[in-house]
RNA sequence: GGCCUCAUCGUUCAGUGGAAGGACACGAGAUUUUCGAUCUCGCAACGGGGGUUCAAUUCCCCCUGAGGCUACCA
């Protein structure tokens, strides 16, 4: 069998991949998936990593997706080597590439009404029928042709597919093999001169000297059509390999419908660009053992076109929460900074936040949080209290912790005794409330429980005496005067 | 309908011609400071039928199931 990679005859230089997304809304996580196969590919062999962007199809491309997609790779790092082409910068190469096909005997013209073939194709459909282009306007006579020119009747060019069985080699599927008589002239140029699809990328990967193509499983029935015109117009056949689509949980291509599928939805979220690179990386391919946490270098060294697996794979998202998680944990504030700083503009301007956190304040509280969080967002919206003093409490907190007898009053003797704490650290503010517990034969935790209660609101959180030392003495003392009122109602 | 692809725990990824393993999720316990944190343990799979073989999850065929493609869309 074949490698995908290289044979001695490949230079690993002058390897050339490339993602070639349209501009026509979201970019969705399985396009950055296929965009990140490619430029590891690229990454891992030395080759280089290319983007094009298809927007021929103006009624759908808009400047706004192009700068989506952009943007969103940017986030991943996964950027071009080389700049940019755009599709609709090309139509008149791919109209001579036709002419070129036309002339040079391969293709022919067709004078068939677009619509009443549609209405063919259909009708044979419905009775359960294949249809195929009866190549009515191959047979045509050249005196036959000559009339229809001079009658000013549009033409499409159309590929004659020849009759023998096509094969290839995919990179993940091994042998494909297409009967030719499966195949029908495709079309090349539209009745009204514009190049189809299927024309424009083979004429701009043949332009950009792509040799390795790696892109989805939607497309690998078009091999074999494209692998046609690469012959016709004299160019080399690039590799191809099929990666499997990305399914939702119901087994079905990943859709709007199962949620978000958008790599902007995943940064805004919180993800952090680690966890995506990491997540997608795995997603239907391995590097052939059991981890699941992979740095972006080692997925350029080990990455390999015969890891990619067979089969569909689903898009998981409990777990690309954990791992999230994982990275959120490891890392330093310093690195979240600035995305930190974004997120609590935007609860400021929700009003979910009253005033932006002082720095260094936030970077305490990072580090008491972040190994309990599972997006950056999580820290404006479920650990609020961390930033101003709660609004409401738990009920069924407030049901255990603060109806026992007496919880009033304690709660008001260790603020007193909080206020007189001279140096403000975990150590000391365990020291005290032991002390009182001790005191009181009572547990620690009969006084740990309603406390959190009163500064946090909630029943669940980091470790009491360090959440109480990076609060502060005033907050706390504050804090626990308001629960008491609470309790006192 | 036709064509193509695929098939290991619920999900994901390992694995071998000779008694199937990690991770997520889930469940239980521990942590006498909670927890969605952490640790420990547990649950759980080779779709079915034929072959080949001393022996198949592993190789071949069929079936079934799932998905994709079937345009003068990209």
């Amino acid at each position: 069998m074949l490698k995908f990679a290289t044979d001695a005859a490949d230079s690993p230089k002058s390897i050339r991949v490339r993602f070639a997304p349209s501009p026509t809304g979201d970019l969705h996580v399985g396009g950055v998936r296929t965009a990140l196969f490619n430029y590891l590919f690229a990454r891992h062999t030395g080759g280089k990593f290319l983007l094009r962007i298809e927007d021929t199809d103006k009624e759908r491309s808009t400047p706004a997706a192009i700068q989506v997609i952009l943007d969103g790779l940017a986030w991943l790092g996964v950027t071009p080597d080389e700049p940019v082409v755009y599709q609709s910068a090309r139509i008149e190469r791919h109209k001579e590439a036709a002419y070129q096909i036309l002339k040079s005997g391969l293709g022919y013209r067709c004078f068939c009404n677009p619509e009443e073939l549609t209405a063919k194709r259909e009708a044979a459909r419905s009775i359960g029928k294949p249809f195929k282009y009866d190549r009515t306007c191959l047979k045509l006579k050249p005196a036959e042709i000559e009339g229809k020119l001079a009658a000013g009747t549009p033409w499409a060019v159309r590929v004659r597919v020849p009759d023998e069985d096509l094969t290839f080699e995919d990179g993940v599927h091994s042998e494909v093999r297409i009967l030719g008589e499966d195949l029908e002239d495709f079309v090349l140029l539209r009745g009204d001169g514009t190049p189809t699809y299927m024309l424009a990328v083979v004429v701009d990967d043949a332009d950009m000297g792509i040799t390795h193509i790696i892109r989805g499983d939607e497309h690998l029935l078009n091999t074999p059509k494209q692998i046609l015109i690469y012959k016709a117009m004299g160019c080399p056949v690039p590799r191809f390999a099929h990666v499997p689509l990305i399914l939702g949980t119901d087994k079905k291509k990943l859709s709007k419908r199962h949620g978000a599928t958008s790599i902007t939805w995943y940064k805004e979220q919180g993800y952090l660009p680690e966890t995506m690179l990491n997540f997608l990386g795995l997603l239907g391919w391995s590097p052939g053992d059991d981890r699941n946490v992979i740095s972006r270098d080692e997925l350029i060294e080990l990455f390999d076109v015969s890891g990619i697996i067979p089969h569909g794979a689903v898009f998981d998202e409990q777990k690309l929460r954990w791992l999230n998680g994982q990275y959120i944990s490891k890392t330093d504030f310093q690195s979240v900074r600035k995305s930190l700083l974004t997120y609590a503009e935007q609860a400021a301007a929700d009003g979910r936040l009253e005033r932006l956190p002082d720095e260094a304040y936030l970077e305490q509280v990072w580090n008491l949080i972040r190994s309990r969080i599972y997006f950056l967002s999580d820290l404006f919206y479920s650990a609020l209290y961390l930033f101003q003093d709660p609004t409401s409490y738990d009920e069924k907190g407030m049901r255990k912790h603060f109806q026992k007898e007496g919880i009033a009053d304690r709660l008001k003797t260790l603020s007193g005794d909080f206020e007189s704490i001279s140096r403000w650290t975990a150590v000391s503010i365990e020291e005290t409330i032991r002390r009182r517990a001790e005191e009181w034969g009572a547990s620690a935790s009969e006084l740990i429980h309603p406390l959190r209660l009163a500064v946090s609101g909630v029943t669940v959180g980091p470790g009491l005496f360090e959440l109480l030392e990076v609060l502060g003495k005033e907050a706390v003392v504050k804090r626990i005067f308001i629960a008491v009122e609470r309790i006192k109602q």
